[in-house]
DNA sequence: AGTATATCCGACTATTTCAGTCAAGTTTAT
DNA sequence: ATAAACTTGACTGAAATAGTCGGATATACT
């Protein structure tokens, strides 16, 4: 899972698209515009989103592009896995231990990084693109992950 | 907080140095060899968590790196802000709520932003270099996921 | 003192990714 | 037909990453 502002983009994108849809479709112009993202740049993206299958796109005038679900089901990770083609963490084979068994101590950091990749997809996995919109990121002071939060939330729209 | 192969060297290099130290300095020619990691390169990290206090250095003949402090109280999360100057996440000001008012939906994401980097600094200060020795990684002692989710991978126990 | 061993330091290079641009197309409502 | 919009591919500059190189400095041991 990794981290930029590429995956940023097209996650603020996605939940602009999600807050100004009302039922026809949203123009990338309208998007660039208002989350100053260069057009172009965001042609690419939604391309990667399209094929995807996170957005469907109506051609010619009065198109655009809208969500291909409701915005409860979208969630961050799967945006983010859409325009970041998947990179691999750690050197050795992935999950195989076909290498490393030379040295004890040379692995020892993969069950962390996996672990941590881990981590990272199943808190953007709990996030889907309704909670953004509604703001509902943040709280549970301190407690995260408390199960179930992106089902109950179903969209209040 | 960033996270590439540059802070899983550092993190690789530095279980090393945990691992196989026993009261005597360990040379970077040694790490660079049992992980595989070019020497000089090594000796650019090293430098960056010299000075950030993270490990001590004695020259000359018979010198090399040690710990600074014990395995148990390195936490990975020092060793990557360590070697990796620390980037800012957000285009806008980061704590500031200074720009960002003009658009409801252009800051959405913000929050989740900082909420995911959040989660990922807690769970790497979660992890020390002694947890990494032992093989203490997976099933972090409920601080997260504590609803049951991925609960008890009885990597230690 | 001299030397071998090690850290230290700064500049340099190659590769990749990011972010954005440009120039053409294709589809479709009017 | 025309214009609005998507679609595609190639291209670019800038930055970060990953790694190299040559030397300088400190120190233990003859």
């Amino acid at each position: 899972m990794k981290l930029s502002t590429k995956g940023r983009y097209a996650v603020m994108a996605m939940a602009d698209l999600a807050y100004h849809c009302n039922g026809s479709p949203v123009t990338l112009a309208a998007v660039a515009e208002r989350q100053e993202i260069s057009l172009s740049y965001l042609e690419q993206l939604f391309g990667k989103l399209r094929r995807g299958g996170l957005v469907k796109s109506v051609r010619g005038p009065g198109g655009g592009y809208m969500l291909s679900r409701d915005a409860s089901l979208l969630r961050v990770s799967d945006i983010i896995l859409a325009v970041n083609e998947h990179i691999k963490t750690t050197r050795c084979a992935d999950g195989g231990s076909s290498g490393c068994q030379t040295d004890k101590s040379r692995c020892l950091t993969h069950d962390l990084w996996r672990e941590l990749s881990n981590q990272i997809f199943l808190y953007l996995s709990s996030v889907s693109l309704a909670d953004i919109c509604e703001g509902r990121v943040l709280g549970t002071s301190g407690l995260f992950f408390n199960g179930g939060r992106t089902e109950r939330t179903t969209a209040a729209q």
